[in-house]
DNA sequence: CTCCAAAATTGGACTAGACAATTTCGGATG
DNA sequence: CATCCGAAATTGTCTAGTCCAATTTTGGAG
């Protein structure tokens, strides 16, 4: 490993106007308990000596961070902290259920589709071959917490979507009618924005950012199950793993 | 679990108008290859009939997401597609090595601060304590990767500095001076925004879109050892991980 | 042809303002 | 006292523009 004093002493990083803004919002912020009201805009404006557009930046990117909320024609307000939601544990529900909350899912949509490029690589079929594409939406508590939309080949699982309108689990669907179970995923997390679609069901707003989880799994024999992206809100939640060395 | 089929019919979500530049944006890029130039924003201002401000941020938003590079005084262009980063593979360089690539680190500031609650907590040193702060950048092929900030407590590890600028591994020097191995930890993954100097560092602007990794590290006897955070752009890394039920 | 300085082009930052959508609150009314 | 309604307050969206900074292009001097 190579190792070196850095010599980034040339010119300090200079400071956007907004994001001097940013700093006292901060700075009001940080003493303040969830559900404070901060300033409104025009006042910061006055105060600050700037434009609403660059007041409004600085919010903007709070409101990303999960520090401020803000409601049209109310105000804005100091936010909750982030939710920490544990990763690869065993099931959605028993996760919520192990910290004592209510899990459930609405099934928003749930149909057939021709395979793109993409969808076909990983679930290994051609492409414009039909897939089923299940939409769902997870709750903790009554509150939307991610938008779910998985892929699988419809060749492989015919009749998936109408045994699932009548509320089973989709992995129960899997192993009892199918016999397939998936053994192994490959995830990845990445960020985006959320779409005007994302943003309604997520009660967001669109652009917002979200952390988006994708898992790729495969059954004993390595062969694709099942393709899905789940959208959280990135200014509510925080994923956690636990890690050991042995 | 409840399933319900959701009656989300009531009106669908209303589009901004900068999500329709958005959307023919992404139409452009879908099938042009990296490093192509797309229209410029006063150009697609008059051919969308919009002001450039709403442009401005259907391009941004695409920025943030990795889709495209602006670069001031030339253009802006479709970007290369994100990296996928392996998370919990042993150490950085090992994961770098092992895709061919060289790795780095650069040692930008080393030196000792008193405790904020949330370190003193974290680390279980009395608030005020002393404690080091290490920050170093990672890099791969000399590319910037993350920016990590590290505290340790001061009164365990004494003289760590000097033996870190003369540069050893950290985890290395733990071993080898202290007699400390971590062995288990905790990870949290968020999303967050880049500040001036993050954003300096890792060659991006101020607010960009970063993914945040924080590890909280233990030794053998459950006592706290490190905590640390890397700070990634979220518009060129994506985060891997490999996953067997067993 | 080469080189250099000026001009043109392009993105970056910020301002001022108009109007819409929503919430809040107080006054009129029953 | 309760209810309804409208004005005021507040955030949401979008426009039109100015000025600046960085880069690229152009054209003239040599």
């Amino acid at each position: 490993m190579v190792v070196a004093l850095a010599d980034r002493s040339g010119r300090e990083p200079r400071e956007p106007k907004y994001y001097v803004v940013k700093r006292h919002l901060l700075d009001i912020i940080g003493t303040l308990p969830p559900g404070t009201l901060v300033p409104t805009e025009r006042l910061l404006m006055v105060q600050l000596g700037t434009s609403r557009t660059t007041v409004r930046q600085a919010l903007g990117e709070l409101v990303g961070e999960g520090r401020l909320v803000r409601r049209q024609g109310s105000g804005t307000y100091v936010a909750e902290p982030k939710v920490h939601w544990p990763l690869r544990m065993t099931s959605f529900t028993e996760q919520a259920h192990a910290t004592g909350h209510a899990a459930s899912t609405e099934l928003i949509d749930a149909g057939r589709e021709k395979a793109t490029d993409e969808i076909a690589a990983r679930l290994d079929v051609r492409v414009d071959a039909l897939v089923h594409r299940i939409e769902r939406l997870r709750l903790v508590d009554d509150v939307p917490m991610a938008v779910e939309t998985s892929h699988l080949s419809a060749q492989r699982f015919p009749g998936l979507a109408k045994l699932l309108r009548r509320g089973d689990s989709l992995y129960r669907v899997l192993r009892e009618e199918y016999g397939v179970v998936p053994v192994t995923a490959e995830e990845t997390i990445e960020t985006a924005s959320a779409s005007p679609r994302e943003a309604e069901l997520l009660g967001t707003e669109t652009g917002a950012p979200m952390l988006v989880l994708s898992r790729h799994s495969f059954a004993a024999d390595g062969s694709p199950v099942e393709w899905v992206q789940s959208w959280y809100r990135g200014d509510r939640y925080r994923f956690v793993t636990r890690l050991t060395t042995d």
